[in-house]
DNA sequence: CTGAAAGCGCTTACAG
DNA sequence: CTGAAAGCGCTTACAG
């Protein structure tokens, strides 16, 4: 079956395309008459506009990019999820490429692939970013603050939250203290190390490069360097170990426990983020909740204000919050 | 800064845009003098073909449409990762709508904005299965068996796969086995269950309406809903539980512990789906490993297949494999 | 208020 | 081998 287009509604209702087009987009000029003509003969027909035709003339695709390298992990999931739930309800189009090689990515932004673009700046090279402000391609960046007049960002102040949680293990009497964190370079966790040797630091306690251990933000990871580690330092055991994410604090406390320790009993763990799907995960992590679902919102929103010349970009920043459950306690 | 257009390129080059087009899709006919010319002129002037235009002359999109009903899930999101990057390596680009009202999916199937779509049968009502048909729209589903010229679909076989969980779980000595159900209609959940129960059936052992627990496939309501199934049939408990899907098999076993007994020590409980980051989940959980990675590169090179007009729709059953771990016991 | 025409940026059959 | 022209399905400034 061939799809309807806006000839056979003319035909149909005995007018001329142009008449059509305008009482389908609520033109004030034309009659009621006219327009409940056009309606009907449309509705009859099952008529819906070909969306790449008017793309093409109003040079808008409708279409939000959200550019990362996964969305299986569960926070990208988490997100992903509400970004999609948002940007349908706002009647754009949702889009993910994942990462891959830098022409893709080029080819996206000059191509005319999208009307925004939701990303992480620890993917894009500083080329690629000068080219989205030279286009005036709307930009939402979620892992770092980039600000211009078409770039705006949603992010989460890992440094502080990083720091935060660190004193709160420092008042708790913890003053060995380990760090899981990923790759350097990564922002999140160089942020939340930052804040993690900050606090360590303003706190007077020396800093011991032997007690960060790199989990890659992974469980499997985080586990199997956990395993090496507690064999390693076995005679010189932290008190806490503050994982740079609720993912590598699982692989961090699976490990523990195998080794038949217990958790806090031997090692308090704290993890970073709150995954919602580790409600019910014994012990219950001490972490710090990241708002996703906020972070979601903001994005779309402030992308969409972006798209609509409703603003120019800005830097908005998350609050988060420090969980306290069972998986710490304090040795005072 | 104005993107380029073909335009540009031709004047740059002293060629007819037509010529730019032909050299560019590397058309046979043009010199390769004149070719080498136009190359240069698109690669100094930073020329990337605008999509829409493209897509208005082929009437194709390169758009291929994944209709769910949520991305957040762990399977979902493993599955909408592996085809992402799937589709975005064979060249298409990656839409994500979810489930919202009927009209919406309707100007999506009309309104051209993807030339094949992924989904869910339980998502779409007959009629717009038929629409699906007449417009021959390129369609696989994944959660049950169509099968037309144009529609495929590469789906688990959940009956087959229930039953043999209960086979084996009939084997190990069990008798009296609780079953964790979703929503009735859902057709996973329906399906193992009807497995399950004619499992027992064959074995001989008569049905127990009591044993069946509505846990929506959700953690935290499987969870409730077995704390009070624990209560309610405290004096004459199951030896195993059979939670469908792996999700609520970690809300049965944190009830069962938190109520004081031990699994698989009291009770046996086995899962479905083999989810990857339950790995270090402990009690191991005893599952059906449903093959995401082989199901997400299936649907995706049989859609592409379609909408190349290199195939007919299909039913391709994927295999599934029952893992033992350590959440299950013989009580023989 | 309605319609003919131009144009969005491409591709392709056709003429030269 | 190259280019002028038509056309994909819309929207919109303009004329009537």
């Amino acid at each position: 079956m061939r799809k309807t287009t806006i000839h056979d509604v003319a035909e149909k209702a005995g007018v001329s395309i142009a008449t059509v087009s305008k009482a389908l987009n609520n033109s004030p000029v034309v009659t009621p008459k006219t327009k409940k003509r056009v309606i009907d003969a449309a509705q009859s027909l099952n008529y819906v506009p070909n969306r790449i035709s008017k793309q093409l003339k109003s040079g808008q695709t409708d279409t939000i990019s959200f550019y990362t390298i996964s969305i299986a992990a569960p926070y990208f999931a988490n997100l992903a999820d509400v970004m999609a739930r948002e940007i349908g309800k706002r009647g754009y189009s949702f889009n993910i490429f994942l990462f891959s090689d830098r022409q893709h990515l080029i080819n996206n932004i000059l191509g005319n692939s999208m009307d925004g673009l939701i990303g992480f700046v620890d993917l894009i090279d500083q080329e690629i970013i000068q080219m989205l402000k030279d286009y005036r391609v709307k930009t939402v960046f979620i892992d770092r603050a980039i600000e211009a007049e078409t770039i705006g960002s949603v992010i989460f102040d890992s440094y502080q939250k990083g720091k935060e949680m660190t004193q709160f293990l420092i008042a708790s009497g913890h003053r060995k203290i380990a760090f899981v964190k990923s790759f350097d370079g990564v922002y999140d966790s160089d942020e939340r190390l930052r804040g993690h040797l900050d606090a360590l630091t303003e706190a007077g306690i020396e800093i011991d490069q032997s007690l960060i251990i790199q989990g890659n933000f992974i469980q499997n990871i985080s586990y199997i360097e956990t395993r090496n580690f507690l064999k390693r330092k076995q005679n010189d055991l932290p008190t806490a170990i503050f994982a740079g994410n609720d993912l590598s604090a699982i692989g961090v406390i699976q490990a523990i426990q195998e080794s038949g320790r217990s958790v806090p009993g031997d090692i308090s763990v704290v993890g970073f983020d709150d995954m919602e799907h580790l409600q019910y995960f014994k012990p219950g992590l001490t972490t710090i909740y990241n708002p996703v679902n906020l972070q979601g919102e903001l994005v779309v929103d402030h992308l969409i204000k972006l798209i609509e010349g409703k603003t120019q970009g800005q830097t908005i920043e998350l609050p988060g919050k420090l969980i306290v459950r069972e998986s710490s306690r304090s040795i005072i």
